[in-house]
DNA sequence: TAACACCTGTTC
DNA sequence: GAACAGGTGTTA
């Protein structure tokens, strides 16, 4: 489900409803008693911060979800009773993680990071490009959806060394990651299984869809076939004939 | 980079 | 029954 135009969503949700609520009762002590001060995001990690030093950390890894109300379903891992509502951390394949305070490392946020920094960034780089864009140490926020969108949009293949990239392209490349990923925040995130906002409900990205999981069908721009490769384990789709 | 691991559910 | 899935960490 994840990339940051889902954690995004939720989390404009969540400042609206949580902020000045207290934790009641909770499966992590630390926080019961505290007042929600702010919800915010660092690439794909949402954190609820409960005051100096306290924040409620989440990783959605593939199939989390964060819902405030509702009631608990078979995935819930962990409950939080604030004063106004119930919060629901739901992950079927359990590779999500809820800490306090935790420790990552995080290249600039995708919609932050400069173009001089992004040139930077990859000028040296060997690594095929769709991997280095989904390197959440190098920039962050951008996952495997958005990424092969980014690169549709950008006419690069996927496969391309970093650094035998034009600066042209370069720039290019980043304002088409910063166009899809805005236009998932727009559409509420992309819904295709697990995905759903803290509302509980699902986003329309999937009807926006440049070429991720499109293999098969005709690329929107030329109509060539799209193709599927594998790439540092990935699924990655693009279009031979315009993705150079 | 690749292969595999972590899990569970859905699709081929 | 195998392959695959919005992620990431470890191991060769």
């Amino acid at each position: 489900m994840p990339e940051l135009p889902e954690i995004e969503t939720v989390k404009l949700q969540l400042q609206k409803v949580l902020v000045g609520q207290i934790c009641i009762k909770s499966d992590l002590k630390e926080i019961e008693g505290k007042e929600v001060q702010e919800v915010r995001r660092m690439g794909k990690v949402l954190l609820i911060n409960f005051g100096p030093n306290l924040d409620l950390g989440f990783h959605f890894k593939m199939t989390g979800q964060l819902i405030y109300g509702g009631l608990p379903t078979k995935h819930t891992r962990a409950v939080f009773h604030l004063s106004g509502g119930t919060l629901y951390f739901n992950d079927m394949r359990k590779f999500g993680w809820v800490k306090i305070n935790p420790e990552f490392t995080l290249g600039e946020d995708a919609l932050k990071i400069t173009t001089l920094g992004f040139l930077r960034l990859l000028g040296k780089l060997k690594k095929p490009i769709k991997i280095a864009i989904m390197d959440q140490t190098l920039i962050a926020g951008v996952g495997n959806i958005y990424a092969n969108d980014a690169l549709w949009e950008a006419q690069i293949n996927p496969q391309t060394p970093s650094h035998k990239l034009q600066e042209k392209q370069i720039s290019l490349l980043l304002s088409k990651i910063k166009l899809v990923l805005r236009e998932g925040i727009k559409y509420g995130g992309t819904s295709i299984s697990d995905y759903v906002d803290a509302h509980g409900k699902g986003g329309t990205y999937q009807d926006h869809i440049r070429v991720y999981k499109r293999n098969n069908l005709p690329c929107l721009r030329c109509k060539t076939k799209i193709e599927k490769i594998v790439l540092g384990g990935r699924g990655t789709y693009y279009c031979h004939k315009c993705q150079i």
